[in-house]
DNA sequence: TCTCTGATTCGAAGAACGTCGAGACAACCC
DNA sequence: GGGTTGTCTCGACGTTCTTCGAATCAGAGA
C-alpha cells in the first residue's frame, strides 16, 4: 500500500502520504497528474492565488469570508465561485459559525505539489 | 533593489532572486500573483504537467520533442502547443539541434513555486 | 536541387472558465 | 415574527482554452 496504488485520489494526498516524488528527478505518472493537475490550476488564477495566500496565511490559522471578499474589486459571488473552486479541489476548508465562514488552509495538498516542483541541484550550469 | 521591485516579471524570477516568502507565512502582493499564476495555470493541464515531468526529468538534462510526443494520444500539433504554452511561461527552454529540438527545464522559476508552496509545521492537527 | 522527416504555426470548432446580477438560504437582533 | 446582514447558488454572457487538420518552416541526405 505503500508503493503506489492504482487508483490516485485528493483524499490519499491530504492524508499525508508521500505519494510524490520531486518530477525533476521520476517522471509523473498519468494518473498522478490528472489528480494534481486541478490543484495546479486551482493556484493558476491571480484572484484564487491570493485568496490562498491569504487563506494560508491568516494568523488565527482561519479567516473570514468578510475578511476575504473586500480585499478584490470583485463581486461576491465571483469570491465565493473562487472559494468553491479552492475547496472542490482540496486546497482549503470551510466551516460555518455562525453568520460568518471561515476558511482554513488544507496544508497536505500544498506540501505535495511543493515536494513535486522541488528540484535538487541544476544538472549542469 | 533586493526588497522588492515596483514590477516583477518572470525573468526577475528566473533570476534567481528569492522574491517571495512562503505563502503560508506571507500574503501574496496582486503583482506578484499575476506573475505567478499563469506558471501555476501552465501546470494546471495533465498533458503539460506530464511534459514538464518529462523535462525535467531527462536523465541528460533535455529531451527532444521527438520522445515526447509518442508519449501520448495527442496529435504533433497540440503538443507542440502545450510546448509553447510552457515555453512563454518561462517554464523550459527549447533549443534546435539539427533536425531535432531539445527542451530543457528552467529550474529558477520552480523553485519560486515550490518555496511558495512550502509549509512550515501545520498549526494544529 | 529535390525530397523526406521533424516541428511549428494557422484557422476553426467545441468545451471550459471568469464574471456578474438576481434570487435563495442561514443566522443574528429587535 | 420580521428585518437585516452575510454567504452561496443559479443562469447568462463573453472570453479563453484544448484540440485537430492543413499548411508552413527548418534541416538532412541523395
Amino acid at each position: 500500500m505503500s508503493k503506489q496504488s492504482p487508483v490516485l485520489s485528493l483524499t490519499d494526498l491530504n492524508a499525508g502520504t508521500p505519494c510524490c516524488a520531486p518530477m525533476s528527478e521520476q517522471r509523473i505518472p498519468a494518473q498522478t497528474a490528472a489528480v494534481l493537475a486541478p490543484a495546479f490550476k486551482a493556484l493558476g488564477d491571480p484572484v484564487r492565488l491570493q485568496l490562498m495566500s491569504m487563506i494560508a496565511s491568516a494568523p488565527a490559522g482561519e479567516i473570514c469570508v468578510c475578511d476575504l471578499t473586500p480585499a478584490f474589486d470583485l463581486s461576491g459571488p465571483t469570491i465565493s465561485h473562487h472559494l468553491k473552486t479552492l475547496r472542490e479541489t482540496g486546497l482549503v476548508d470551510a466551516e460555518r459559525r455562525g453568520t460568518w465562514v471561515y476558511y482554513r488552509a488544507r496544508p497536505g495538498i500544498m506540501r505535495q505539489l511543493a515536494s513535486l516542483l522541488q528540484i535538487g541541484m541544476p544538472a549542469s550550469a
